[in-house]
RNA sequence: GCGGGCGUGGCGGAAUUGGUAGACGCGUCGGCCUUAGGAGCCGGUGGCCUUGGCCGUGGGGGUUCGAGUCCCUCCGCCCGCACCA
């Protein structure tokens, strides 16, 4: 009989040409459905550039299982595309090239969207965007336009991060280390008018919802501590000389007794107001000017030595009276609290080397656990009962003074409770041209007018000259800059900055419910039966930015009164690097596999199932092209094996227990690999169970009749689909001439895999020494009669009496000699 | 420094609640088929000594009839945060 040879170039496109004629992976809205009929299965959205890489083809594959998995077990599935289409990258391109960002990046989309189609991924295409496209940008800008409305995007004069590389400021997410996360270089301060977005009015909601979320435990941190809730109080010192109070906020009331200096950050307005008249003018001026020039990496070091200058001041302590001396110090940051702290030397690391340096008071008021050592053990920053303070709290532990303090201030008006965040507020205007642009028109005489809803959107103009030039190129099309305001008719001009690409991204996962809708962002009721992501999949990388953002649109959304949910994502999964020789793909190093080429060689399945197959998918995986060719030559036998006994009779009978144990081996692996769909991503064990199956088919290809075969490649075809599925479509069809994507997932029937009897582990002490059949119906003492007559374990007993015998029904026998 | 994760054959990785360590795949060795094969099929493969054992999940210690799994401790690697008062 000729041998069929299993052909992904043929079998591929023809079955990619199907779904695409007959639509089948589009989904459509039935707002009236009940809830958990539906799935929502979304992957990051795409930032195309060239073309796809090996991390795109894994998101794809793990997100298409998870798609396909869920359709099969009935649900209605909403896996749409689409493309993070705004952004510096093209821009970069075009500054380099001439080429506009459009032209750029409509060929990168055209790559995209074809090699995503030729990976096969069941892809709701109706419903495909681009955030570059007037269509979709229309409504960010409705967005901005219900957020300026609700007060929560405001503009305000503030000290920026400016990155002189890319040549726009950066919100504070996208400063790593004081470097520019895109490009890497080092981040300087400027003082500019720009725009922001009241993140931080979210805080707390945002801090506790991530208790409702299933998501990984390190990305629920991360976020956590970039929201940086402390809670503590405001003190306010007063400085009599000048008569001005400035309030400090500490998390630590409790040690407000051992204040012995006070810090401001060079930045604070007050700083030389203060040093005014006191001699040190000077000296002051020349530290100022050295810590604003010293942004960035340099300065937000804690290794760093601590410098400072004494003011010549002193401010008042609230609870003593006592009058301490005032420094400025870069270790204090203006952005946090109110830019000025009180000093604690000796329970605070910092306040102490700061002290040591300046050669400062350090006044102990907290008992440590050992007492002996009492200029040792500082900074001591632990628990216990308070020094050295007032009689009314001296003793008491400093949790419960705490509370006492803080309640002692407020009924003596010098201060009261506080909480703080480490975030700031998201500032999003960008001095680029490839963006969304705001849809506001600066008026003479009404001011910041925003344009309209019915007049978006603002569209972006094509300029000649992309360069950036200190403000954003949109500056220069003076055209289009020169307008008139929507209010008084009068001649404006419209805000030239652009919006941070987050914001894009920020909502798209909501317009895909309703991708089509012309009239409104989307229809409410349409987001009921979607909202929120069932699973969403990306990167870690995206842990606190993305992630954070869109949260916080949905809640700002939310109290709009535009949708239901209070939350984007129910379920995160976040995939693992592949890397290759050990080390991340890149150019420069040359180790670049390419999804194009691998597709070509070996077909988009067997691309697919090796990446699930390489390993556990949250890990980071190394890359080996054997391995990949293992998984070819497996879905190669899968399909002959398929086509040989289509080929064969329909049915029939082979000897009794080849076919009952390939049923069982069917059942157990239908088994398997549910459970593991079900319980968790283990795609890698999943595909392994199949190639088992797969090989006893095999194995028993003489001895088992045509039935049982046919029923174990059926099966195997329809548990492997989510993973390889043209080659498990086509074999499934061969078979049965029936499409797979329309059969339900399959049932193990577990009644095949109760076996009359089974392999005994018989121990002495602890240590295998025999295996023997043993009946299920066993008890414990039937048990133990047939491990102790076991051979090796009566030449292991050598006629010693078994102190102790542990039975494990259905598993072992271990005999304590 | 703080927080989190990981450490299993030559390699990637398996191992429900503590119960046969190494599933599956790669590599490798041997065989079959073939004019040939970058095709396909069958079998062996943790280490050490002769069957039978002994030793083996980063090192050391503990709990237990029994530990890759639980506890303590040390080592190594990875990730996140890091002057946030």
């Amino acid at each position: 009989m000729s041998q069929a040879r299993y052909d992904p170039q043929e079998i591929e496109p023809r079955w990619q040409a199907l779904w695409a004629d007959e639509k089948t992976w589009e989904v459509d809205n039935r707002p009236d459905a009940d809830s958990g009929s539906s799935s929502y299965v979304l992957e990051m959205l795409p930032y195309p550039s060239g073309e796809p890489h090996i991390g795109h083809l894994k998101v794809y594959s793990v997100g298409d299982a998870v798609a396909h998995f869920q359709r099969r077990n009935g649900r209605r599935v909403l896996h749409p595309m689409g493309y993070d289409a705004f952004g510096l990258p093209a821009e970069n391109h075009a500054i380099k090239t001439g080429q506009h960002p459009r032209a750029s990046t409509e060929e990168a989309i055209a790559e995209f969207q074809r090699q995503f189609r030729r990976w096969g991924i069941s892809i709701d295409w109706s419903r495909e965007l681009a955030t570059c496209d007037p269509a979709y940008y229309r409504w960010t800008q409705w967005i901005f336009n219900q957020l300026l409305a609700a007060g929560l995007a405001y503009q305000r004069e503030a000290v920026v991060k400016w990155c002189p590389q890319d040549q726009t400021v950066l919100a504070n997410e996208q400063v790593v280390d004081g470097r520019c996360e895109r490009c890497g270089a080092e981040v300087e301060a400027r003082q500019l008018n720009q725009w922001f977005l009241r993140i931080t009015d979210y805080a707390d909601r945002l801090l506790d919802d991530l208790e409702t979320v299933e998501w990984p435990e390190h990305v629920k941190t991360m976020q956590r501590n970039w929201i940086g809730r402390s809670e503590g109080a405001e003190v306010v010192f007063r400085c009599e000389e000048l008569g001005i109070d400035y309030p400090v906020f500490t998390t630590r009331p409790d040690t407000l007794f051992g204040a012995t200096f006070f810090v401001m950050a060079p930045e604070h307005p007050d700083v030389e107001r203060l040093a005014e008249g006191s001699g040190n003018e000077e000296e002051v001026r020349a530290y100022v000017n050295r810590a604003l020039t010293e942004q960035g990496a340099m300065r937000e070091s804690a290794e760093r030595e601590k410098t400072g200058v004494f003011l010549g001041r002193h401010v008042t302590n609230p609870v003593n009276g006592e009058e301490i001396p005032v420094y400025v110090a870069d270790y204090v940051l203006m952005e946090y609290g109110t830019g000025a702290i009180m000093a604690v030397p000796a329970h605070d690391e910092r306040d102490y080397a700061f002290a040591q340096a300046f050669d400062l008071p350090v006044r102990r008021v907290i008992e440590g656990e050992n007492p002996e050592g009492d200029a040792d053990g500082l900074p001591y920053t632990g628990d216990g009962a308070l020094t050295a303070s007032a009689p009314e709290f001296d003793g008491k532990p400093n949790r419960e003074a705490f509370g006492e303090i803080v309640t002692w201030l407020e009924d003596n008006g010098k201060g009261h409770a506080s909480v703080n965040y480490r975030l700031r507020d998201w500032l999003v205007s960008r001095q680029r041209y490839w963006g969304c642009p705001i849809p506001v028109v600066h008026c003479p005489q009404c001011g910041t007018v925003p344009v309209p809803d019915e007049q978006l959107p603002v569209l972006l103009p094509d300029i000649e000259d992309y360069a950036p030039k200190g403000q954003s190129p949109l500056a220069a099309a003076e055209e289009w800059v020169a307008t008139e305001c929507p209010q008084c008719g009068g001649p404006a001009r419209r805000e030239t900055d652009t919006m941070d690409t987050f914001v894009d991204s920020s909502w798209y996962f909501l317009r895909y419910c309703d991708a089509l809708n012309e009239g409104a962002a989307w229809d409410p009721a349409v987001l009921r039966e979607w909202m929120p992501v069932d699973q969403y999949i990306g990167g870690v990388e995206h842990a606190i930015l993305h992630l954070l953002y869109a949260r916080f649109f949905v809640k700002a959304l939310k109290d709009l009164g535009h949708l239901d949910a209070d939350e984007p994502f129910a379920r995160l999964f976040t995939q693992g690097m592949i890397t290759r020789d050990g080390a991340k793909m890149s150019k420069s190093r040359g180790n670049v596999v390419s999804p194009r080429e691998i597709v070509e060689r070996y077909g988009a399945d067997t691309a697919r199932a090796y990446i699930l197959f390489i390993g556990p998918p949250d890990q980071d995986a190394d890359w080996s092209d054997e391995g990949l060719e293992g998984v070819h030559r497996f879905l190669g036998r899968l399909w002959r094996l398929s086509a040989e006994v289509a080929a064969g009779p329909v049915e029939g009978n082979g000897s009794p227990e080849a076919d009952a144990a390939l049923r069982r081996k069917t059942a157990w692996a239908i088994g398997k690999v549910t459970a593991d769909m079900d319980r968790r991503f283990a795609f890698n064990t999943a595909i392994a169970a199949v190639m088992e199956l797969v090989n006893e088919v095999s194995r028993l290809r003489d001895e088992a009749g045509p039935s049982a075969q046919r029923e174990a490649l059926e099966a195997a075809a329809s548990i492997c689909f989510p993973f390889a599925p043209h080659a498990c479509a086509d074999a499934y069809q061969l078979l049965t001439g029936r499409r797979v994507w329309e059969e339900p997932w399959p049932e193990a029937d577990l009644s095949l895999l109760e076996a009359d009897t089974y392999e005994l582990v018989c121990q002495v002490n602890g240590k295998l020494r025999d295996r023997v059949s043993a009946p299920s119906s066993a008890d414990d003492a039937e048990l133990e009669a047939l491990a102790l007559a076991a051979p090796n374990v009566v030449a292991h007993l050598d006629g010693r009496e078994p102190r102790k015998v542990i039975v494990v029904p259905g598993k072992l026998v271990n005999i304590v000699v």
